[in-house]
DNA sequence: GCGATTTTGTTGAGCATTCAACTATCTGCC
DNA sequence: GGCAGATAGTTGAATGCTCAACAAAATCGC
């Protein structure tokens, strides 16, 4: 009956559990780190950068959702929180009446300048420094290829 | 102010973000597809696994959670939701009266044997099929080192 | 043995995410 | 111009996770 199931070999299932294990280790450990230290979870300091590196600091919510991966929905409920502690604030988008934009607030330019020293000492710590030169540029180029095959090119929902 | 802060260079935040970009859509989209075909998250589909694999099939709640990369209340919770569905039961450790042992129940087995097909499948089509061999081993390796180097040896909590 | 500490597992509150349903607006087409 | 369908964003309910607090039982140190 599993005859049209292509199962994994030994080496696979190694390879899939490493990289299941690895990859949720580092993001809870990041996420935590980053809870700890700047009271936000790695998904809304992930909003706060790339809200601070887009002209006028401020984006589209479509276009939010897109670059932080995730859905419309997520986005939405992410930014009411966001704009209750006073770290981005919503305004009409002036081409579109149906759209919002995002705007990062001077505060929140501010939490995020605060969080991002330990942050990214965190991902030096816990990512870079475990891999060798090579390991990284491999890990660039199979993280590429995944993202390519997944097609991450449109909101979740 | 940053001068002890070790920033990332370029392409080192493109690994970074490719890295998150595609080990969070891969586990989202095998989450979606075990959600939608299997009825259950990722998350208790390892623990059905886990279950299946340990003699008896069952484990002391802290071992499930080791294994499973999960803390304990996480677990707890799981497996009460799990032992709803029928799919796990629970029975006092004889050794340790603190102790219980989750068990994978056959009606959890069933569920497991059904869901796991196309489950596997789906980790080849987003996951294998997009990698060369040699990318398969260099990934098994980089998650390894990045296991060892994260310390993943006890409950994350 | 016995008190201090550790370990085991659960619980409840709060938060984040998902999913489906919904409104409002825009676009394409005739 | 006007209607059909697509797109933008929000909402609420349900689900799962985190964190801190807790009870019970085991273990350690003397």
């Amino acid at each position: 009956m599993d005859l049209m199931t292509r199962w994994l070999d030994p080496d696979e299932q190694r390879t899939w559990r490493a990289f299941l294990t690895a990859s949720r280790a580092l993001t809870e450990t990041l996420d935590r780190e980053l809870q700890r230290d700047a009271g936000m979870p790695h998904a809304y300091y992930e909003i706060l950068v790339r809200l601070s590196e887009a002209p006028g600091r401020e984006l589209r919510m479509t276009d939010l959702a897109l670059v932080t991966g995730s859905s419309r929905s997520r986005l939405s409920h992410a930014v009411a929180r966001l704009e209750t502690a006073g770290w981005v604030r919503r305004r009409d988008c002036p081409t579109d009446r149906r759209g919002q934009l995002a705007v990062l607030t001077d505060a929140g330019f501010a939490a995020l300048a605060a969080a991002a020293p330990g942050h990214v000492e965190g991902v030096r710590r816990h990512l870079f420094d475990a891999l060798s030169p090579a390991q990284v540029d491999q890990l660039r180029r199979i993280s590429e290829s995944l993202v390519d095959h997944l097609g991450v090119d449109r909101p979740l929902s």
